[in-house]
RNA sequence: GGGUGAGUGGCGAAAUUGGCAGACGCGCCAGACUUAGGAUCUGGUUCCUCACGGAUUGGGGGUUCAAGUCCCCCCUCGCCCACCA
């Protein structure tokens, strides 16, 4: 049954053997099953960049260890991965390299597949999405149409991203620091037609469904302050001598008899209208200079606040007083209505304006027991207090003021109270080539028409340029522009933008489920079973993009019917990002692959040194080689590890005649002496802590306690004249469940070595341990005696010892005894199982 | 500025509810076996002190018999958002 074992571990040969195996047998790959509790895990599937570098490998190592743990417990686990394939390197590669998008991107899956596999990962490669292919985003595309039919994708000119150098749009991810990442040249803005989807009408459900799912607080908060709910009054102002108005959205309306000055933005449509003569060119120097400003540059908190009068004033509908109305460079046309009311006296920002432009100061809001002096403060009053100065509303807390002036303009219907959130509708069209194309025909007699379900997907076209400057790259293709309305069987031409690929990421895990079907997305059945993703595992940064993108998708698809849920995935981590030298590892920052550690000393050790090395959700430093100044490609730490394993293969080499899988059926009965009963202890306090902290995702401590139980078991000795005696069952029961707990880390040589013991082979389908409380149980305890809170003893005491015995072993020891003789005892702490600690004066 | 996480030996770190600070591992030191191999095994390793003993979880205060852990103030670092009206 047992074959030959050679003493060294050879991990290349072991592990190549082992991923072709399960590749072969399809080992892998999940089908529904009613008979048993399904789990569907899921990381967030990698962009192609070319290789795997140990951020990924700290995120896809957790994945595979908790979904191989799943599967030991008895789930029908379904563990896919794909490729998040459309996007920008691609097309940058294309222009610098002259090579097909496509082919640059198959090139790279196809290598990362290589590394995935000699990861040892066992993914369902049978449900694998790769999202550039056309069986892929053709649902992208219809999905587009369906969002459109409902209301939910709209087409708006709004400002985008502009190189005036490059003649082209830009997408945020392209603009560093302002500058555009091509060229250098400073990025403006440009008013362009856009593709929206309103997912701002979904922003009171994206809040109220965080009471539902499990995610990290701070995802949760992260994603609360990116929807941004506020709480205020929209009301309208009367420009004086003029028929026109315009609307205000404030958070303070008990400040409304402090307002001073009122601002634009310097895009309001309003501005022309009301400019007068003298103030235009002031008001035109302004608005130039700020159109000049990238989005980064005007955001900053710290641009030096400018401004210009318009000449005009406005009415304060609550006592009409006649206020200037001017533009400054900090009011945001795409925040509120692009308008404020200015309260210098209780806003910073209004109040530093206000003091650049000798704009009077008027305090309405006092603080309890103080007075303000308008000329004296430094710095605007924010917090509430008493009002003043504000007509029949003095002398009220600023929070009853707030309540009483939004009822009277109510009343006088002079606003309302509104909500306002800082979301912004997604904005789908990129000027861009490597995604999917926007399913939209543009009919001189017909409008915007859809293209219709059967003449999808629109592929993307071969015959264009990749000039790098110009418009989109699909409208340098002909043939790809212009085609036939359905609708009248005229002209028509095609959008040249496409999607972003955050679209791509909004639904794959629906694809997952039914990843061949062909005439719809997902088969409903298939979605019935398996969703929602029980566990989702990918990094922060996708906190407020594409967490909220899926969300959001997933909402819209229950509100048309197409799924029963409306939060895609039950449960998130986060693990933590790998740093070199204190920064993010990254394509950019010289990541390191994995291949040299995997080379050196197997997948194996490649992946408990990464689960070891610090906690999964915390930042995990890789380090710096001193004598490269670069990080490790070898990390000295690996050592340990290949150390570790070593130890169980020799071990197992030199023992393996001990070793019989009939422990089970005496291991109950048998009478043991205090060792062997010692060894069975640890073991099952090993399985107990090791389930627990899998559990709790702490895997750097469930490596520590499997090494600690290897020390137990190497300080063991069994015996190899007769295999039959009584100490090989505990010791063949040790090295057994070491072997079991450590399968979800290590599996390759986990499966070797229960191979050659002739232990089952369908190993990634066995049970997962169970610890015995009672076995794991201490005898007795070592019990610490403090005087004052200091250690000055210790005893061993059995389990279960009675208060009064412990106080009375502990205050006759002897080396207590000298730190308590001349003193009165105050006071004795005795907690059971824990401690004695005596008081003493 | 807002939010959020963190700060423990030479290094990565451990310590579910307040109860022996430093588990586990790296590195280092000593030894064993080897006729120097970066293999393996054994012992040691927070700091100060020859020692007795003392100090110690970013700093300072507090609560408690007892604080890395709870409370208050401060410092430093990471990440996310950021003139949001």
């Amino acid at each position: 049954m047992s074959r030959e074992m050679n003493d060294r571990y050879f991990p290349q040969e072991i592990e190549k053997k082992w991923q072709q195996i399960w590749d072969e047998t399809n080992l892998y790959h999940a089908e529904m099953n009613e008979d048993k509790p399904k789990y569907y895990f899921m990381d967030m599937f990698a962009y192609p960049s070319g290789d795997l570098h140990w951020g990924h490998i700290r995120n896809y190592t957790i994945g595979d260890v908790v979904a191989r743990y799943k599967r030991h417990c008895g789930y029908n686990v379904m563990h896919p991965t794909g490729f998040d394939a459309f996007g920008l390197p691609a097309e940058n590669a294309a222009i610098k390299r002259k090579v097909h998008p496509r082919d640059w991107t198959m090139m790279n899956i196809a290598n990362m597949q290589k590394q995935f596999r000699a990861m040892g990962y066992g993914y369902d490669w049978q449900r694998s999405v790769v999202t550039c292919q056309p069986d892929y985003f053709k649902w992208n595309q219809w999905f587009f149409i369906q969002l459109f039919k409902k209301g939910l994708a709209y087409k708006k000119r709004s400002a985008v991203n502009w190189c005036p150098d490059c003649q082209t749009a830009l997408a945020n991810e392209q603009v560093v620091d302002g500058i555009c990442e091509r060229c250098e040249h400073p990025v403006v803005k440009r008013m362009m037609e856009q593709w929206y989807f309103r997912i701002t009408e979904y922003a009171e459900r994206l809040l109220a469904g965080h009471d539902n799912i499990s995610w990290p607080d701070d995802i949760v908060a992260m994603q609360k302050n990116w929807i941004g709910k506020s709480q205020g009054v929209e009301f309208a102002w009367k420009i004086n001598g003029h028929d026109k108005a315009f609307r205000v959205f404030t958070t303070r309306p008990d400040t409304v008899y402090g307002v001073t000055f009122m601002v634009l933005a310097p895009e309001h449509p309003l501005v022309d209208e009301i400019t007068t003569s003298e103030q235009i060119s002031e008001v035109q120097k302004l608005r130039s200079e700020v159109a000049k400003l990238s989005e980064i540059d005007r955001a900053a908190t710290d641009l030096e606040k400018k401004g210009a009068f318009t000449g005009a004033h406005a009415v304060n509908p609550m006592n009409g007083e006649l206020v200037p109305i001017y533009i400054a460079n900090y009011v945001m046309m795409d925040y509120g209505t692009g308008a404020i009311m200015a309260v210098p006296a209780h806003d910073q920002r209004d109040f530093e304006f206000a003091r650049k432009y000798d704009i009077p100061v008027t305090i309405v809001i006092a603080p309890e027991g103080t007075d303000l002096d308008a000329f004296k403060m430094t710095a605007a009053f924010v917090a509430e207090g008493n009002m003043v100065n504000s007509a029949e509303f003095d002398g009220m807390p600023s929070d009853d003021g707030w309540e009483k002036i939004a009822d009277k303009m109510e009343e006088t219907e002079i606003g309302n109270r509104t909500i306002n959130y800082r979301l912004r509708d997604w904005c789908i069209s990129r000027q861009r080539y490597w995604g999917t194309p926007i399913p939209m025909l543009y009919c001189e007699k017909c409008g915007i028409v859809p293209v219709p379900d059967e003449q999808l997907p629109v592929l993307l076209p071969d015959d264009i340029e990749f000039t790098g400057s110009g418009q989109s790259p699909l409208t340098t293709s002909e043939s790809f522009m212009n085609t036939t309305c359905p609708n009248c069987g005229g002209h028509a031409r095609r959008d040249a933008d496409t999607m972003d690929t955050f679209m791509d990421s909004s639904w794959y895990f629906l694809r997952y489920c039914s990843p061949q079907v062909e005439d719809k997305p997902f088969n409903p059945e298939d979605i019935k079973y398996w969703m929602p993703v029980d566990m989702y595992v990918g990094g922060r940064e996708h906190a407020t993009m594409h967490l909220i993108y899926a969300r959001f998708f997933t909402m819209a698809l229950h509100d048309m019917g197409l799924v029963d849920f409306d939060e895609p995935f039950t449960r998130l981590f986060n693990q933590g990002i790998v740093t070199a030298g204190g920064k993010k590892m990254s394509k950019r920052s010289g990541a390191v692959p994995p291949n040299d550690v995997v080379n050196d000393y197997g997948a194996d050790a490649a992946r408990i040194f990464i689960m070891f090395m610090a906690p999964a959700g915390e930042r995990a430093e890789w380090g710096i080689d001193p004598a490269t100044g670069k990080p490790y490609t070898v990390p000295p730490g690996i050592e340990g590890i290949a150390r570790f394993l070593n130890r169980i293969w020799r071990m197992v080499a030199l023992n393996k005649a001990v070793y019989r899988l009939e422990w089970r059926d005496s291991i109950e009965v048998l009478e043991m002496g205090p060792l062997e009963r010692a060894l069975r202890r640890k073991t099952h306090q090993t399985i107990i802590k090791v389930t627990h902290d899998i559990e709790r995702m702490q895997f750097n401590t469930v490596i520590a306690a499997m090494m600690e139980l290897l020390n137990e078991i190497s300080s063991f000795s069994p015996d190899s004249n007769d295999i039959y005696a009584d100490v090989n069952v505990p010791w063949s029961e040790a090295i057994e469940m070491l072997l079991r707990m450590l399968s979800p880390f290590a599996p390759h040589i986990v499966c070797e070595i229960f191979d050659i013991l002739g232990i089952d082979g369908d190993m990634p389908y066995l049970p997962w341990p169970t610890g015995d409380v009672k076995v794991a149980a201490n005898e007795s305890l070592e019990i610490p005696i403090q005087v004052n809170g200091k250690l000055r003893s210790k005893l061993v005491v059995p389990v279960g010892i009675d208060k009064d015995t412990m106080q009375e072993l502990a205050l006759n020891d002897d080396s207590v005894k000298k730190y308590i003789e001349g003193v009165s005892i105050v006071k004795i702490i005795v907690v059971p199982g824990k401690l004695v600690n005596i008081v003493v004066k």
